[in-house]
DNA sequence: TAAGATAAGAGGGACAT
DNA sequence: ATGTCAGTCTTATCTTA
C-alpha cells in the first residue's frame, strides 16, 4: 500500500490499483463536470432546460434544490439529496471508466509480450492509464494510441529503453499518434520527463555498437565542450550523442562506420552527419592548442 | 563501399492575429 | 482558435573519394 503524497490516493503498490481517492477530489471541478454531463444527458429528451426541471423524470437527479411543485427543500433534505447525487454522477463515470479499463488492459497484456516489458513496466503503464482515464483524457481518443503513449511513458520512467518507434510498430499505429497523445499526459498530468542524459545514450550506443571505454570517454569529453558552447539546444540528445561517437571513432582511428552507429543510436546517418558537422567546428575552435589531430 | 551533399516532406513549438 | 515561420529530423537520390 503506497500513498501519493500530490494526490491523496491509496493505491497498491504491487498493482497500481488505486484504493480510495481524496474526499475533496469532488471540488468544484467536479461539479463543473457532472454538470456538463447533465446538459448532453438531458438534450437526448428535447430542450435542456426544460429537461432539467422536468419534476424527477429524468434519468439523473437534478441540481436545483426544489421539489417537485419548485418549493426550495428543508435543509435536511438538501443534504441527503446532494449525497445521492454524488453518488448518482459517480457510478455513472465509473461504469464508462471501468469498461475503458478493462479494454485498454486487455490490449495491454497482448502488447507486453510483443514488446518484451517487464512486470513493472506494465504496472506503471496501468497506473499512468487509470490516471488518464480519470482526467477524461481518453474521450474522444483511441484506446490504443493512450495506452501506446501510456506505455512508452512508463519505459520512459523505469529507464527501459523502448523508442517511440518500437512502441508505434507493436501496437501497429502511427508514430505521431502515440507521440501527441505522450505529450498530452505529460502536460495533463503534470509529469516532467527527464531530458534524455546523452551520458545514458552514449554507453547505450556504445554498448550495443560494441565501443570500447576510451572512444566512449572521449565522445563525453566532446559532449561537455559541446554544452558549453550551447550548441546543443534542441537537438536530438541521440543524434548529438552518436555524433560525439562517431567524432571519437574517428579521431581515435577506430574503424566504425557511420552506419553502424545511426543504427545503434535509431537515427538516421545524415542527422550524424550533420550534428558532426557542428562538432567538428566546435573541435577546430578548442582543438588546435591541445592535441593536434587530423581529421 | 563509405561518406558527403542536396532536396523534399513531416511534425511540432513559438508567436502573432 | 488558426496560420505562419524557423528549425529539426527523415527519406531518397546523386556524387565523390
Amino acid at each position: 500500500m503506497v500513498t501519493d503524497v500530490s494526490t491523496g490516493e491509496r493505491f497498491c503498490g504491487g498493482c497500481g490499483f488505486v484504493i480510495n481517492e481524496r474526499i475533496d477530489d469532488s471540488g468544484p471541478e467536479k461539479r463543473s463536470f457532472s454538470k456538463e454531463e447533465y446538459e448532453e444527458r438531458s438534450r437526448t429528451g428535447g430542450s435542456s432546460s426544460l429537461a432539467k426541471h422536468d419534476m424527477g423524470l429524468a434519468t439523473v437527479i437534478g441540481h436545483y434544490d426544489n421539489d417537485a411543485t419548485g418549493k426550495p427543500l428543508s435543509a435536511s433534505m438538501r443534504i441527503t439529496i446532494k449525497r445521492l447525487r454524488t453518488w448518482d454522477s459517480r457510478s455513472q463515470a465509473k461504469e464508462s471508466h471501468e469498461r475503458n479499463l478493462r479494454q485498454a488492459f486487455s490490449d495491454l497484456g497482448r502488447i507486453k509480450d510483443k514488446l518484451a516489458l517487464s512486470d513493472s513496466v506494465v504496472e506503471k503503464t496501468a497506473y499512468i492509464y487509470r490516471k488518464a482515464v480519470e482526467k477524461n483524457l481518453a474521450r474522444g481518443r483511441s484506446i490504443s494510441g493512450m495506452i501506446a503513449a501510456s506505455i512508452y511513458l512508463a519505459c520512459r520512467e523505469t529507464g527501459t529503453p523502448r523508442t517511440l518507434n518500437d512502441v508505434a510498430c507493436q501496437i501497429n499505429i502511427k508514430r505521431k499518434d502515440v507521440s501527441r497523445c505522450y505529450r498530452l499526459l505529460l502536460k495533463e498530468l503534470d509529469l516532467t520527463m527527464p531530458v534524455l542524459d546523452p551520458i545514458k545514450c552514449i554507453s547505450r550506443i556504445s554498448s550495443q555498437a560494441k565501443l570500447n571505454e576510451k572512444v566512449k570517454r572521449y565522445a563525453l569529453t566532446i559532449l561537455e565542450d559541446a554544452n558549453k558552447m550551447e550548441i546543443t539546444a534542441g537537438k536530438d540528445p541521440m543524434g548529438l550523442a552518436a555524433a560525439a561517437l562517431y567524432l571519437a571513432c574517428v579521431i581515435n582511428k577506430e574503424d566504425v562506420t557511420q552506419k553502424v552507429i545511426a543504427m545503434a543510436a535509431g537515427v538516421t546517418e545524415v542527422t550524424i552527419r550533420n550534428r558532426h558537422k557542428g562538432l567538428r567546428e566546435l573541435l577546430d575552435i578548442k582543438m588546435p592548442s591541445k592535441t593536434n589531430v587530423a581529421v
